[in-house]
DNA sequence: AAACAGATGTTAGATTTTCTAACATTAAAT
DNA sequence: ATTTAATGTTAGAAAATCTAACATCTGTTT
């Protein structure tokens, strides 16, 4: 009765996601094509995603309001800082790369990267 | 991280519920025209089913099998001898009502319900 | 100021998914 | 042998999603 979901299964149309994450399909899909998230796709293509897709959006999300762009969101899930993302090699980062991230961050009033903002990065919103 | 979805809120597409439950979405149909099942509609008038939904649909599969008709199965729900479902109003079963039920599972050696069988009943196949 | 680039909006046309409704089949009960 | 409950199958329509292209907006760079 008290079950969590298993949260890489692929459950979600694209239409619920939006709801979930006030993400519209656009925005979405452009994620996935800048290799920040890769939902699964039924055999007649269409998008399918796991609640792992959906936390990574909010965080997504957040980074992006925090002033990030999604290069450097991309460089984060590269190099592991982040551990949402069952993400392809982590590549260790030049410190010129690190340092650029880094400034870039500061430009916009953000706390260094902890889990994101704790208002946004997981479900809770939504689950209970 | 660790949290439980609201297990109301529609999410799951019909074709992710056949899956989950190994049910044809005529079957599916057939046992919300019977009234067993109620999944919210998308403003197109898709079915769009929560986890309860599925919860159901598990319970529901497993009276099937234990030779449970759709009548029977429905008058367990209105007289809310099972807890899942947020039903209409309960009322009373007559004497004879409830031993022609209970004579019906004796012709099919199942054991007084319990929750259905502990075998389905839940999500624990597919949630962690 | 103009040009550029990144992120998102919008639209069109094609494809997939789901819908209802009707008719068919199967197995069990009468 | 009929009847009925549960499910299968099919057809045609409508909704949801897809890709691709072009548009817009905002902030940078030259």
């Amino acid at each position: 009765m008290t079950n969590r979901v298993r949260r890489t299964m692929p459950i979600l149309p694209i239409s619920i996601v939006m709801q979930l994450t006030d993400l519209t399909a656009r925005q979405i899909r452009y994620y996935e094509e800048q290799q920040l998230i890769s939902p699964a796709r039924t055999e007649g293509n269409k998008r399918m995603f796991s609640l792992n897709d959906v936390d990574a959006l909010l965080e997504i999300k957040d980074y992006l309001e925090q002033g990030l762009n999604v290069a450097g969101i991309r460089k984060l899930y590269e190099t592991k800082v982040m551990p949402l993302n069952d993400q392809a090699e982590p590549k260790t980062l030049s410190d010129a790369e690190l340092r650029s991230l880094l400034r870039e961050e500061m430009k916009h009033q953000a706390r260094p990267f902890s889990q994101a903002s704790q208002r946004h990065g997981d479900l809770s919103r939504f689950f209970k």
